[in-house]
DNA sequence: CATGTTCTGGACATTTCTGTCTAGTGCTCT
DNA sequence: AGAGCACTAGACAGAAATGTCCAGAACATG
């Protein structure tokens, strides 16, 4: 928080708010995301809020117009990045789910919770959902499955990724890579070379001990 | 709810007000099992509920059994069912997550979503989807694959069903089941018999209609 | 018929939120 | 120095939940 050279009578700003909102909403879901709490840790009284803000619903509109711009954007990136083969594209794909700096999926799905409960909110998903799942079908397209097939394993492996992340399972990192050439080979019918897989192994882990997300 | 055959003074059961609890933990999350909706619903003060239960933690330590009890055990058992290919045992899967009798993935997400703040959920979950994805291992390991594999094969379609739930997608009964015939061969790496695949979508047509899980 | 048992309803207390209103504070600019 | 701007604090109102207490209703039983 930059407190210090802020001038006059001003405490906060209204990014930090949102930056404040966003952690909240990452860790305890929506429900969580209250004015008092928030202020509170901002060490600023409930009624600075309004200020900034018209009102709580002000605020949420925010929040879920930042995570469109952000999430679905870097997963759509990372399936586009051109590669050899599909496992090395497949790879590319894993380094973003993998990386705390490419996608959030603590925060897709609180956005994925809120979905349940906002109609709103859920159309906006809903569009993200298709495009990347789109995204990663031109991926499977440009290494030569035919387009049906391509859209089945797009669909398996999104599918699988979020399946795997809505199970919010503790396995280490090493656990977790121990699987990836299996995961390869099941999800394109390909033998992955050692090469491709040492290279990820090598970057997961790179990326493993990192600081979570900074809002 | 059976008012009218309840002696003396009662209205309603103990067994009404879980029912009720129920649904609205299915709807509408663990967040909105509120004693006086519940009331309401039931056309009942909401201090009668303080006879039955002691507090509306006591309500929820019960729908959590509950759910303990049924949506994991179905899940399993099918994953058990004996058959003569590896494609077959995996309609026999599809059968109880495609069942509304079956699998209940809105009760099992309310479940998840309820796990993120309570950390006694949590550990409940957990030990759920340790036992479901090694019924799943088990099946693929009968079948002739190899354990190594049969985990990850079975990590793949567990975790692939798991994320299409949390989606929530709205697709058709018809779009979903064009789909059957590429999952099979994506799941398995073994084309299916076109009598399995047609076995799974008749049956698949005959519970769509069918009412949701009468609590 | 009196008494007890088993629920039910209404009043009350408390907590935890949101949102409004108003006075005040400390820069900045003329 | 005085005025205005940009923000902040605190008091107040009100909604929505949970939980407590106690009087009362309707059948069962001796």
């Amino acid at each position: 928080m930059a407190e210090d050279d802020l001038p006059g009578n001003i405490k906060v700003t209204r990014a930090d708010w949102l930056r404040t909102a966003m952690e909240l909403l990452i860790s305890d879901g929506v429900q969580s995301v209250k004015i008092l709490t928030i202020g509170t840790r901002l060490g600023v009284s409930r009624s600075s809020f309004y200020w900034y803000f018209q009102s709580r619903q002000d605020l949420l509109d925010q929040l879920l117009a930042d995570w469109e711009r952000t999430n679905t954007g870097v997963m759509i990136a990372y399936a586009d990045l051109p590669a050899p083969t599909i496992t090395a594209a497949l790879n590319n794909f894993f380094r973003c789910v993998v990386d705390p700096e490419g996608f959030n999926h603590q925060l897709d799905f609180a956005v994925r919770e809120w979905a349940r409960r906002d109609a709103r909110v859920r159309g906006v998903i809903d569009r993200s959902d298709t495009a990347r799942q789109q995204a990663l079908a031109r991926m499977f397209a440009r290494h030569g499955y035919d387009p049906a097939e391509a859209d089945i394993r797009a669909r398996v492996l999104y599918y699988q990724q979020i399946g795997y992340y809505a199970l919010e399972l503790s396995e280490t990192v090493e656990e977790r890579l121990s699987r990836v050439e299996g995961y390869l080979y099941c999800f394109t019918g390909v033998v992955p070379s050692k090469e491709e897989v040492e290279d990820f192994k090598r970057f997961a882990r790179g990326v493993a001990g990192a600081p979570a997300h900074p809002i």
